[in-house]
DNA sequence: CAACCCTAGCTGGCCGGCCAGTCAGGCTGG
DNA sequence: CCAGCCTGACTGGCCGGCCAGCTAGGGTTG
């Protein structure tokens, strides 16, 4: 009962699960969920196949694993961010920076990745849950940000915080489809109008 | 140079190739682009598995075929829908309400339908074409229509007609990315703020 | 201190099954 | 009778999961 091995949590914190982790993401945004085999994503971490079973007992935990971790860095990212933001223009601001930071992150770190995992989530119990978990945290954690600033006079949501939060991801999903369907798009106009969207529902 | 078989166009008007078409159009919504077989297609849609590849060739453009035929389908309802739509609450209702018969569909036309196409698209060539031709439609003729609005005085568009057209459906998609994520998430206060949302969009 | 474990992390060949695409030929209406 | 629609057995390749065994290093024993 030391401090030793003991939990599958333990094992996963480790530098070859890690690796395993970081390799499937990126094999995921590139390849997709399906497209992704233990093959290539082993290669990659440079680990032998065998290693991801060991660790994660089946793809759909891995996948699972790696939205999870996902989550984690991207929400942190943006709390950290909107933390800073001390008046309104400000919020707008970091969120219209965080999408097109999002939409223009190099290939290792795909912007489609998320919504591959939305797909893959729809045939995997697991995952179901992880996703479901994701957009929850994400409303709460967002939603408690913005009651924060509405408490600090900086903002006046037009609804409930959560109902704000949700709204605003929305909009950034939607922009982001359009955006990866059709790379061509010349979507200033529209995230002018986004902006202005956002504004209007913090009180502007 | 008759009006007899020419084009592989004329081919696809046929009954067989519209079954397999609804067919594979249902087995995606239900179990994704990669999860669906010519097995399993050909099965439910009554017809030998050989003959998807001798109308479509591949399951790319089989798949690509599908995104155009549902594209056509929900872009005529909608716009059936707007035109009727003659005062600015109208049209709010009718994007609402759209919205949730969207969510609220039966199993055989899943709204997923679009989001795994989207995922799928980003592997192929021409699904990738084929969905970028989709929102560059969706935009440009529901921008026309609120444009229409705005001549007739019922709106006052707070930005681009395009644009605006854009940042409602980037609303909706959004939207239903997070009711799809998690069915048991209370969504109606989002809608309400969505509602409100759209209503500041239009002039209200 | 050396010989001997013994465990836990790790490896990779193998298996059973699946799947898109091919093709040789059957069928039928004109 | 034949052209074009249609069929389904077959092919070759791929993939997730399984598992028998390797290895390193800490502990134990003589």
């Amino acid at each position: 009962m030391d401090a030793s091995v003991r939990t599958p949590e333990r094992k996963l914190a480790g530098d070859k699960a890690q690796r395993i982790i970081a390799a499937m993401r990126s094999s995921v945004g590139a390849r997709g969920a399906s497209g992704s085999t233990f093959d290539q994503v082993a290669q990659e971490a440079g680990v032998s196949r065998g290693l991801l079973h060991y660790y994660f007992g089946s793809k759909e935990r891995l996948l699972a694993e790696v939205v999870r971790h996902d989550c984690d860095l991207r929400l942190a990212a943006l709390e950290q961010q909107l933390a800073r933001a001390d008046s309104l223009e400000a919020i707008v601001d970091v969120l219209v920076t965080s999408l097109e930071a999002f939409l223009d992150q190099d290939e290792s770190d795909d912007p489609a990745l998320i919504y591959e995992m939305f797909s893959a989530s729809r045939h995997h119990e697991e995952m179901q849950t992880e996703m479901a978990e994701l957009y929850r945290r994400v409303r709460e954690q967002v939603g408690a940000a913005l009651r924060e600033k509405e408490h600090e006079g900086i903002v006046a949501l037009r609804g409930d915080a959560e109902a704000v939060a949700s709204i605003l991801f929305a909009l950034a999903d939607g922009m982001a489809l359009q955006r990866l369907s059709d790379p061509g798009w010349d979507s200033r106009e529209a995230f002018a109008a986004g902006a202005l969207t956002a504004r209007y529902l913090l009180g502007g």
